[in-house]
DNA sequence: TGCTTTTTGTTCATGCTTGAACGATACTGT
DNA sequence: ACAGTATCGTTCAAGCATGAACAAAAAGCA
């Protein structure tokens, strides 16, 4: 048992999942040297992406859509406020809620390091057609559905 | 300017990369908690995998292999030192370097760690075809390629 | 050979993330 | 109405990762 045929490695999802996550490593380090200039981390510029979509989510939505703990959520927000990048306003129905919404500087710097994120993709997947892409996604999207259940 | 056709949602490549970056954070955590039973972190998985085919690595060949910082693999390594999985031998030639090397308990908790992650992998990845799989590892292969010259 | 520069691994302070415990609020069922 | 349960956000301690600064060893070079 256990030769080297079984390895994980000859593995063709096992194998190329590996390469997956090798690539999300290295543009996780790009992308955070990228937005130093914002005064960004990615796990804010996550929030703010999410805060553009989809307004007046609260503090759980976000942290549920991250895949984050809450608490993560709440010690990211106040450097946001302090940057003046967003606010929180107390839901009227629910006294336990607080609504995040993007200011108007928050849109423009979400637009702005979104416009920097972008490029970093469009040039490291420049060989990778939209079809391919959409391949791509597909099967993450995959997965996602399949863990989610869990 | 920046219609809602230019936002980065309607980019093929942003849209679908974004997929990539939740299914890995989704993946991260099923393996997280899969790997509990071993006493092992994804990060010390990741250099016992590299060990086992590349016996001898050193040090900082291990911290470029996975993309982090050298004092990472200093701090991860007296843990796995501890539990017995690998050991650390100075060069004979190059009295800096120390080359590291799994022992057969390392093995042994390695192989039965993979075994969890590819079928972990397997079952979220099966409606993927191999053939698709390859074209993902691919894409991958090159964005990493991209970024290495960075 | 000597002097400078690189490289390797370690240490340390900092910041991020997590999960458990908590108070406040809302919901549920009787 | 009310007792028990669930949910939201916060706090806190613990574990990890990071990068700068460092000592030892090696390599480059005059």
């Amino acid at each position: 048992m256990n030769k080297k045929q079984d390895l994980p490695w000859d593995n063709p999802r096992f194998k190329n999942w590996i390469a997956v996550v090798q690539a999300e490593k290295a543009i996780v380090r790009a992308l955070t040297k990228a937005l130093q200039p914002f005064d960004l981390k990615i796990g804010q510029l996550d929030v703010l992406m999410n805060l553009y979509r989809h307004p007046g989510m609260s503090q759980h939505d976000v942290a549920r859509k991250l895949l984050v703990g809450r608490s993560n959520i709440t010690m990211l927000l106040p450097q946001l406020e302090r940057q003046g990048l967003l606010r929180r306003e107390g839901d009227a129905k629910d006294k336990r809620v607080l609504r995040l919404y993007l200011t108007e500087d928050g849109e423009d710097v979400l637009l702005k390091a979104l416009k920097v994120y972008t490029e970093l993709i469009d040039t490291v997947m420049a060989n990778s057609s939209p079809a391919q892409c959409d391949a791509l996604g597909d099967q993450m999207r995959r997965i996602s559905e399949m863990l989610k259940e869990a």
